[in-house]
DNA sequence: TTAGTGATATCC
DNA sequence: GATATCACTAAA
């Protein structure tokens, strides 16, 4: 069953945790079809979460995180890697999901690399997307939080949070 | 531990 | 126009 919009317009503290266990369809510019079940999600909350890209204010990049839930925010990390959002909650609420780990790739930017995910992706939709969706496969995750990774320019008051969500199951 | 890489934001 | 920053990976 592919996840509706419902799923998504939610806050990404409720999406986040169940994402996990979800599976992630891609299919190719060849017609074949990547399916990965998610086992690693981060939260980014509001331009108060210091760690949230919308932190700084509103931007061309970060516009779309004020936009519909279920668009897909894809940004390029260091020059090279491509990482993968999902944008959730309430329209001018910025707020979104990360995609940082599915199940045998680890890494938020091996996941797109395997996926074929590029800026093309940008500002797509997870909804009625032919390339790519969510599905829902009846699969329920032991869910374990930790502190989100790679944000130390965040303040201390976010950077403690456990807005990370992982599938206990594996690992 | 460090180099590589390029879009973005922020400063002229 | 210039430069500092960055939610990472691979190689060593």
């Amino acid at each position: 069953m592919k996840l509706k919009e419902d799923f998504f317009h939610r806050d990404c503290l409720e999406v986040a945790p169940d994402l996990i266990g979800k599976v992630l369809v891609r299919v190719l510019d060849d017609a074949s079809e990547i399916r990965v079940r998610i086992t690693e999600t981060e939260s980014y909350r509001g331009e108060e979460d210091t760690a949230c890209h919308a932190s700084k204010g509103r931007t061309p990049r970060t516009e779309i995180l004020y936009g519909d839930s279920g668009k897909i925010y894809v940004y390029l990390c260091y020059g090279i890697h491509w990482l993968m959002n999902v944008v959730t909650g309430e329209n001018e609420f910025p707020q979104a999901v990360l995609f940082r780990c599915g199940e045998r790739f680890n890494g938020p930017a091996k996941l797109t690399k395997a996926l074929e995910i590029d800026k093309s992706f940008n500002g797509e939709s997870f909804i009625e997307n032919e390339r790519i969706w969510i599905e829902d496969d009846g699969y329920v995750a032991k869910i374990k939080t930790a502190p989100r990774v790679g944000i130390n320019y965040a303040t201390e008051e976010y950077r403690v949070k456990q807005w990370r969500f992982i599938d206990k199951n594996l690992k």
